[in-house]
DNA sequence: ACGTGCCCATAGAAAACCTCTATAGCTAGG
DNA sequence: CCTAGCTATAGAGGTTTTCTATGGGCACGT
């Protein structure tokens, strides 16, 4: 079966007249009525009953029209959704991220995306890098914002380096100095925070490296639970930036610098299977949002609340 | 845009694997994946990522899958639908009748036909043999039961012939009587049905012919009304055999022979569009019922409650 | 390191198919 | 009876499709 010959057969329904129809068509009418013999003879039946006046559906005809309209309709909308997608006006956008990024960077960025591509429906994955990494691999999200990661089957865009700050409340005697010693720092009681988490590992390798064996420590398994800890004055913590920068503007925590230690950081980057060619459409466009944005920037400003 | 396009595509895309798909569709890979690229440029864009494992859907790709089952979907039902028609095995039926047919026969036939092809739908539009007339010529019935009717565009079946018979109620002093002549008829009260049915002109006229005029009369608009005037001996009626049989049987109306007057009766026909060709599947089976049953004596069975 | 196997892409020839022009056949209406 | 308005058919021409055969790239096993 041609798809020529359904759209002739709706054409020739809807007028009643091959001539008339294959004029429309901008074909002859020997073609048309060849496409609808065709198209009888697959099926095995007349669809149309040939009078005087023209074409008349049969009752099969009138029991195949539905269906015949509906594959129009099918074929007519997947082109345009390619369409849609093609500008990225439409379609549908799965975002894998690390909780630090998905709470902290990607509501800023989503609320711009948003504005710029209403009609795309976006949908967010968080979950420990390893694990967004899997879900990318199975394809249940198209690109994934995590801690830098290696695998064959992947490729990164770098996206902005998220550094460790150390914060402490207000009153904390560390506020009122410039900068602090490590060794400053591993007297005090330190908070944690999710010890399934690779920030965890990295600080911990941190002091390891440096010989220094933090006093007390606190755990929390979540970096909203540990601001407020710190804010409480339970301790003080090694944070990303982007998840204290609004208390850092809000002056309810006080960043600190260590003077006599490396910096620490992790570089942030947008992952994709490497096999599935060219970002298209609506990865494309927030692809293109991220070149453009400095995400860790981003971040700073008041934090809307966005989620898809 | 040609189904065996859309076909390969979604073969391709299930089995990620040109060759196997190519094989499952009894058709070469070159030729498949002309197809395929065929596709792909008319729709502007890569669908499949090429591997070296085999093909893997792009966003688009991805995009367009929907679409593209939907279109298949769609078709395979169409062909479905066909079948099923033609074997009669579903579908829906669109009946007009008289009133009188619709009250009195439909209802024993329609139980025959549902227990026959449980998956028909059937609708039923009940008015006077004229209007039905018209809606089948707009096509808004397909097959109509009718008094005998002409007209150019229509074709008819003999289905039967539908007496009219003399009721009175059991204690009438006609019931005793094996059978009366037309002049003791006019001198009772005579009871009429709807003015506007061809039964009334039927009557009128029928006394008219034969010289007499009919006493005293009271009119109704519908048999079953009629029927308990006579029953409470308001009067006596000439009455459709069929629109009787129940009382007849149950013995609640007596059935009296008028001696010299000729037989009045009217013969109903199915009526259907001469331009519609063969009648197919749903309607065929419905005639074939037709044709295998006396619909006049199936009335006489219990009636059963039955409508469309 | 090299061969082997498994992919998809391409080339070129043969076949199939579609579309066109021209025309026939049919019926209703003037 | 002729004309107008349908659809069906015939036959030629050209495009398209499909096939076989082969190329080329990459991974994997030896």
């Amino acid at each position: 079966m041609l798809l020529a010959q359904v759209e002739g057969f709706l054409e020739v329904a809807r007028r009643g007249n091959v001539s008339r129809a294959a004029e429309a068509m901008f074909v002859t009418q020997p073609t048309l009525t060849a496409r609808l013999h065709a198209l009888e003879r697959e099926l095995g039946e007349p669809l149309f009953a040939r009078t005087r006046r023209g074409m008349r559906l049969t009752d099969a005809g009138r029991a195949f029209l539905p269906y015949a309209e509906r594959a129009m309709r099918a074929v007519r909308d997947g082109r345009q959704a390619l369409t849609d997608a093609r500008s990225a006006s439409a379609g549908r956008l799965v975002l894998g991220a690390a909780p630090a990024v998905s709470t902290y960077v990607l509501p800023a960025l989503l609320q711009r995306f948003a504005a710029a591509y209403p009609r795309i429906e976006v949908a967010v994955r968080t979950g420990h890098s390893e694990d967004v990494l899997q879900m990318l691999l199975r394809e249940e999200v198209q690109l994934a914002m995590v801690r830098t990661m290696r695998h064959p089957d992947i490729e990164s865009i770098p996206l902005y380096e998220e550094a460790l700050v150390l914060v402490v409340a207000p009153g904390h005697p560390f506020a009122k100095r410039s900068k602090v010693g490590i060794a400053d720092v591993a007297s005090e009681r330190l908070i944690f925070f999710d010890r399934t988490s690779s920030y965890y590992e990295l600080t911990q390798s941190f002091f390891l490296s440096l010989g220094v064996t933090p006093r007390e420590v606190m755990e929390l398994d979540n970096i909203e639970s540990a601001k407020k800890m710190v804010e409480r004055r339970l301790g003080i913590a090694l944070l990303p930036r982007t998840a204290v920068a609004g208390e850092l503007a809000a002056k309810t925590l006080t960043q600190v610098a260590v003077t006599d230690a490396p910096a620490m950081s992790q570089k942030i980057v947008a992952i994709r299977r490497r096999d599935q060619g060219q970002p298209s459409g609506t990865v494309a466009a927030f692809v293109n949002l991220l070149r453009e944005s400095d995400p860790a920037a981003i971040a700073h400003l008041p934090s809307p609340i966005a989620k898809g």
